[in-house]
DNA sequence: TTCTCTGCAAACGCTTTGCACGGAT
DNA sequence: ATCCGTGCAAAGCGTTTGCAGAGAA
């Protein structure tokens, strides 16, 4: 227990840090999107949470979502046409996406061309790579070789 | 009207190799796609064509452009969420969106990691990179210096 | 009190679905 | 007559907005 309350602690502290008055539905979501790695639907948020806080609403999903966008501590991922997902920042990296088992896996970024400042002139401030393929798991799972 | 009148039959014999029954309709539509570089919307495609053809819907669009997705020859493009973008397949190449004009740029991938068919273990089969920041024309506009 | 956060209900906008008409074979 | 493409109208679904009540300062 003792992990846990550190760990909403720090949070806390971030948030404050940030200018964002930590609520306990903030606290609870932004510990959602930083802890775990699953990059989650507002709508996995929300069924996520409802366990545990049965009042929430899924406003109140979207208006933290947007406040954490808005304040830069969060970012939304539209991998997939018609599926906005979300991650805590942290440092650049690209995603990849399994069409089979449908996981997104964070991957590094390993290419200067990506760190390029201006590519034709153009001021490049921001870089989203999205990946899509078979996973290692999955191609274990079909007996298909890797590498 | 000659140069309109091939391309017209390029389009068409291009469609029913790809097993597309070219209608007038999706002949507009990819003709659209391939020849601009402007990677329209939906609702952008409807509202150019519906000049030439008051009588096409926007389901027809829809349509079409699932249709068209499902054969492979165009690509749906989220670049910012909430709106979809379409292009017709060409080679791979990054697409970079400026955050001042809102103009979406080809840019050419100079980068041998994303070439790479194994990342991680993982087989990759697409690739999608999206840049964002502010085009030459505007920095130039905003007096801003280039590289 | 005042200000902010929450959450219900309704509105919104893009996309899909149901279905009937019309054209082509 | 059959099949396929079109397009209207309605439904669907994720997200946002309006607003009132609860809670903190």
């Amino acid at each position: 227990m003792q992990g846990q309350e550190t760990s909403i602690e720090a949070v806390k502290n971030y948030l404050n840090q940030k200018g964002i008055n930590p609520s306990y539905q903030r606290l609870r979501i932004f510990e959602l999107l930083s802890s775990g790695k699953n990059h989650p639907t507002a709508d996995l948020i929300y069924n996520t949470l409802i366990r545990e806080i049965p009042t929430l609403s899924k406003t109140t999903v979207y208006n933290t979502l947007n406040l954490f966008q808005k304040r830069g501590i969060v970012t939304g991922l539209t991998i997939d046409e018609n599926e906005v997902r979300y991650e805590a920042n942290t440092k650049p990296h690209a995603h990849f996406k399994c069409t089979s088992c449908g996981a997104i896996i964070d991957m590094p970024i390993d290419c200067p061309y990506l760190a390029e400042k201006f590519v034709d002139g153009n001021k490049v401030t921001e870089r989203h790579l999205y990946l899509k393929g078979i996973c290692s798991a999955c191609m274990k799972m079909y007996g298909m070789t890797g590498q």
